[in-house]
DNA sequence: AACTATTTATAAGA
DNA sequence: TTCTTATAAATAGTT
């Protein structure tokens, strides 16, 4: 239809190529939306031309996936395996990571010890060994810091405190109070210096001796649902 | 194109319908052949008839995969998203559980202590304490049992070398050969009954002081790849 | 499913 | 690209 008759053949001329499928393209496009609306057809017209441009049509009443979920069922061709088995096999890693997760800790939870050489037993214990002084000075760098803090505020108070007893005294310093005897008990709360520890070191020592048959219910810091 | 000129509207008469859907759908069909050969482009043309009829056409230098492949590239539209829907939050969950024991793990290790208390670190503490209990303890019972069956070896040898000196005295009684003063020196290798320990428990004592600078290298059990 | 009058698509040229 | 137009192709209505 057109000037000439054309053979249907590759249009070697890639001006005239080109110039043919946007014409054709259109054509096309439209014979695809008469179709849909004239005969309520679902069609899926999915085009790419020799350059690689996408151009689509789609009948109003439908979507691409909608068609091409059908069009899998008709044919039984399944067209996303390939996506499936990749996120499968993701799959599978996360859960072999995490089965060797669960037994690492299990391990140095003495959980299960059995598949272990004596060797292996030795590197456990002396691997939480190492841990367990980490945890231990670590435990100590907080109390000993928290303990600071008390002190400092425990000072300020009292300095607070004696600067007020002060005032009174100038203020009242007619009627002879003797307010100052009080400095002694405000020493003695701080304790610092007189060698004692204070009673925040009361849990120093002796080492907590946790129930070895409960297992690990005092550590109930993560839900990990190590099922 | 025809006896006379058709508005673009449902055509009401199922039966007309159908014929038109036949004629219509050969005919694009053709169209969509001839602009791949005459283009070299890449068609995929799907259509269900009202009735549910499955048709397609697929450029011969293509698979309907393909294109859609390339459809999901171009469009940004993930197709199959739903179909996966469920697998995607399985992998998310197992990547979460993942993360929380690696922290678990990093903090038995002692290597992320900063978010705990003061109360979690005495908790972690005692948790170790427990589990190095428990760890050394089972070292202790392998090595027990590995020296009773080692023991039970040599006594084995011992008779049985007893036996065969006592079998050589009788058969080589003439010559007065002193043999069995070589008893004492058996015994002096089990060692069991005298009191010291065997060589083997040489490392039970003092316990072992792993390096704490080093880290974690000694106790390689698990490739866990802790990335 | 075939026929055919007519409409529609489009090839070539501008 | 778009418009024009001659002509090929598609197809609506009929048989």
């Amino acid at each position: 239809m057109g000037r000439g008759k054309v053979e249907i053949k590759l249009i070697e001329n890639p001006t005239n190529r080109q110039v043919t499928y946007s014409k054709r393209r259109a054509g096309i496009m439209k014979k695809a939306s008469e179709l849909s609306i004239l005969c309520d057809a679902q069609v899926s017209l999915i085009m790419f031309s020799g350059t690689g441009k996408f151009t689509e049509f789609i009948s109003p009443s439908v979507t691409t996936k909608e068609v091409i979920d059908k069009y899998q069922k008709d044919t039984g061709i399944d067209l996303w395996s390939t996506h499936y088995e990749i996120l499968q096999e993701n799959l599978r890693r996360q859960k072999e990571i995490n089965s060797k997760l669960k037994r690492e800790i299990k391990q140095r939870i003495g959980d299960d010890l059995s598949g272990l050489s004596i060797e292996e037993l030795r590197g456990l214990e002396q691997n939480l060994e190492s841990s367990l002084k980490i945890v231990r000075d670590r435990k100590y760098d907080r109390i000993t810091s928290q303990t600071e803090i008390y002190k400092k505020k425990v000072r300020h108070q009292e300095e607070t405190h004696y600067k007020y007893i002060q005032k009174l005294e100038i203020e009242e310093e007619d009627h002879h109070y003797a307010l100052t005897r009080h400095d002694g008990a405000f020493h003695s709360v701080l304790n610092g210096e007189s060698g004692g520890d204070s009673h925040i070191f009361a849990f120093r020592l002796p080492p907590s001796q946790p129930d070895h048959q409960g297992g690990t219910s005092e550590y109930g810091l993560h839900d990990l649902r190590l099922a």
